[in-house]
Parts: structure tokens; sequence; C-alpha cells
DNA sequence: CGTAGCTTATCGATCGATCGATCAGTAATC
DNA sequence: GATTACTGATCGATCGATCGATAAGCTACG
């Protein structure tokens, strides 16, 4: 009757949390077993329990960690210069690499936070608060200087998020184009959109008059 | 012992469809259980297999009509003309009437289609297909007269996809902006990003090369 | 008109499987 | 011998699905 040999076999701590992240993002928090999860491992559902109290801890150590290193690193990337474009630049560079660094986290932390209980949830959706305040105030200052010209910061900053998370579905690490190839070409959409200071197209937009801080977070 | 009238009493059929969507979209397919389903319609689980034969039947014809109105919609907007300017304004407005006009089945049919065995998945996936090309073909000939300059196709129409579908998300019917002014906010994006025919803002983008159809469908 | 016979729409009861979680026990290491 | 890392067995709850039964409406016939 040969176990599984005890102490230090490997760090089996982030091998659950890893083997958790992998099966969320395919499966979604509530369609994944504890017995698969330990399955994956190696382990039975019992030494789960040694590591993590209940399965909804697996899903907000996840998302307390990756929202963390997001913040930190746009933190970072804001506090490198004073000039909205170079800030927005380093916001898309964090936030693509994040996405396609680990697209299984990222969906992960986009889409299951509904599982948390309400306490839980709301210091994780405060993390994420955070961060897009960053691209928040990144545009508006922008536009404060006259550097960008958007009708709509809110909308703006939810459509550029929207896009880069995008990345998370269709990123590939083999596939055609690089990261640092993505990110120039995200670098362009993005100040494409975010400057309209050109002549309009088509439609001078009567009603939709500039309104700040209007549309609400998700959830 | 009064037992619920029968016959007519109201068209169970869409009321469970109704139903399924609006749990399918807040709790996932796979943590909404057909007694939530019956209970929300005033059923009983049993009488639910007399109108679906299997839980994930309800999802597919969730999706299937879905997907069928909005390729409907999207094939009636690009043969309104000839101009793809004029067609991608059609395309946004349908897309994002059919975003927030029913956000939640919008997210269901967005999110869920994992859900499904192979056969019908790749029948659902089809038709999101059809509909997307539609986009691409718009875009790319809008390329093709000098309209619209585009790095890369692909990446641009996932770009714009995923921007309107952000609406699933945060819109609400009360919010601040009528579904009219959104509408007209998009188009001026839309136009942003497709117009990149301005001079750059910053970094002439060596390596990014054009390239057509690379980046993959999700799933 | 009346009623027999079929169809429609629903029920209560229950199936085996699987869910997250618990607990007493144990081998290996310190 | 104390601590660490893990197991086998098992709990009650819930899962999707199935069963036979039945009340109510419909149709055809005498």
């Amino acid at each position: 009757m040969e176990r599984a040999p005890t102490r230090k076999r490997e760090n089996s701590e982030q091998r659950i949390l890893d083997a958790a992240i992998s099966l969320f993002a395919t499966r979604g928090y509530a369609a994944t077993g504890i017995r698969q999860i330990a399955d994956k491992v190696g382990l039975t559902t019992a030494s789960l329990y040694y590591y993590a109290q209940t399965k909804d801890e697996l899903l907000l150590r996840v998302m307390r960690v990756g929202l963390g290193e997001l913040l930190a690193s746009g933190e970072e990337a804001v506090a490198a210069s004073t000039d909205p474009r170079e800030q927005i630049r380093g916001l898309l560079k964090v936030h693509l690499n994040f996405a396609a660094g680990n697209p299984e986290r990222a969906r992960v932390i986009d889409n299951e936070f509904q599982w948390l209980d309400d306490e839980d949830r709301e210091s994780v959706i405060a993390l994420r608060d955070a961060y897009e305040q960053l691209w928040a105030d990144a545009i508006t200052e922008g536009c404060r200087r006259g550097i960008f010209l958007v009708k709509n910061v809110s909308l703006t900053r939810l459509a550029l998020l929207e896009m880069c998370n995008g990345a998370t579905h269709w990123y590939r690490a083999n596939g055609p184009m690089s990261l640092e190839q993505i990110v120039l070409a995200f670098e362009d959409m993005a100040f494409a959109l975010l400057r309209t200071d050109e002549p309009l197209t088509v439609a001078p937009a009567p009603g939709a008059g500039l309104t700040v801080e209007t549309a609400q977070s998700p959830q």
C-alpha cells in the first residue's frame, strides 16, 4: 500500500492554487469540484482542507494575489512618468502582460468574483476599482491638459479596459503575433480612441453631452 | 387539494426560457439548478421535462434563437448600404441594441456555450462566426477602399466587438445615458479606431507588420 | 347534447450520482 | 514525542433525471 511520499514532495500549496486557477478558468468556479482539483494535484479531497478551509478560500487567494500584483504594477507604471500618454502606455503594457502572461488567472479574476461572500467580494472589488482608477486618472489628466480629447471619460475607460481584457480570450503564446507586437498594436488603437480632436467623420453626435463618471461598475 | 390550473395558464415554454436566461446569466449555467428554474416559473422539476428533455436543451434554445436574431439583424444592416462606414454604423447599432436590449441573454450567449455538447456547440459557434464575418468584411472592404486604415483587421474586429460586449456588463436601462446616446458615443470611438491615417502620436510601431486574419477565435 | 377516448400540462415521489466538508488515524520528519 | 502532511471513510445535502398518476381541455361519434 504505497502512499504518496509526505513532506516536501513539492510545494503542494502552489500546485493546488495553480490547479484551481486552471480549472476555475476553463470550467468556472461553480462547476469545478474539489475532487477535480485534488485529482489534478495528486491528493485527496481531505488533503485540500489542510491548506484551505473552504473551496472559496482558494478563489479568494487567487484573486487577492493577482489583483494585488496588477495594482502594484499599475501604480509603478503611472509613477514612472507625469505625461498621461506615457502613463497610458505603461498601463497598457502592464495590463496586456497581465492578461496574456497568465490568461487563465486573468479570466478567473475577471469572471468569478460573484462566488465570493459579501465581505470578500467587497475587498476584491476595492482592489479592482483602485486599479481602474489609475486609468481614469490618466485619461482625465490627459483631457485636462488637452492631450486627449474624449467625450466621456468613463465610457472610454470601459472601452479601453474591455478591449484589453479580450486578449485573455484569443491570445495564444504560440500565435502569429508576439506579445510585444500586440502591445504596440494596442497602443495605436488606444491613442486613436483617446485623440478625438480630428474632424468628425460622421454624425456630429447632437445629444451626447460630456458626462464624467456616469456608467456604473459591473456587477 | 388545489393544483395549478392546467392548460393555457400562461405560455409556460417562454416563461421557462426567460427564467433560464435570467438564472444562467446571473449564476452561470453550471451553477443553476433545474429546481431554481422550476421555482421561478412556479412549476416542479418534473414539469420542466415536459418542455425540454435535458437542462442543456434550454441553453441550446436560448443560444440558437438569440444568435439567429443577431445574425439576421446584422445581415439586414450590411445589406442596407454598400458604404463600409454605413455598414459599421448599422452593425454597431444592431450589436448595442442586442447587448443592451437584453443584457442577460447576451451574457449567456457570450459566456456559456462551453456547456453545450460538441455538436451543438459547433452549430452555435458557426452562427457566431458568420456574424463576426460581417464585421470583418465591412472592415476589410473599408480598408481596401482606403476609407479605413487599420494595421490588423482581426485585432481591430476583436477590439470593436469586445468594446461593444462590455455594454452587457455596465449598461442599465435607467442609467445616465440613453441607448441612443451610447450608440452615438460608440460610433465616435469605433471610427476613431478605424481611421488610423492621422499622424501617429507616439511609437512608429516598428515590428508590427500588417497581418490579416491572425488572431484565433475564442474557445 | 352527452360522453368516451385521446392529448396536454402538471404533480409527488424518488432514483443513483455527486457535491463540499469532516474526522479520526498515520507515516515521515524534526 | 511533537509537528507536518496526508489518507480512507463517510456525512447530509443537492444534483439532473425518471416514474406513474391525474386533472383539465379537445375531438369525434351517437
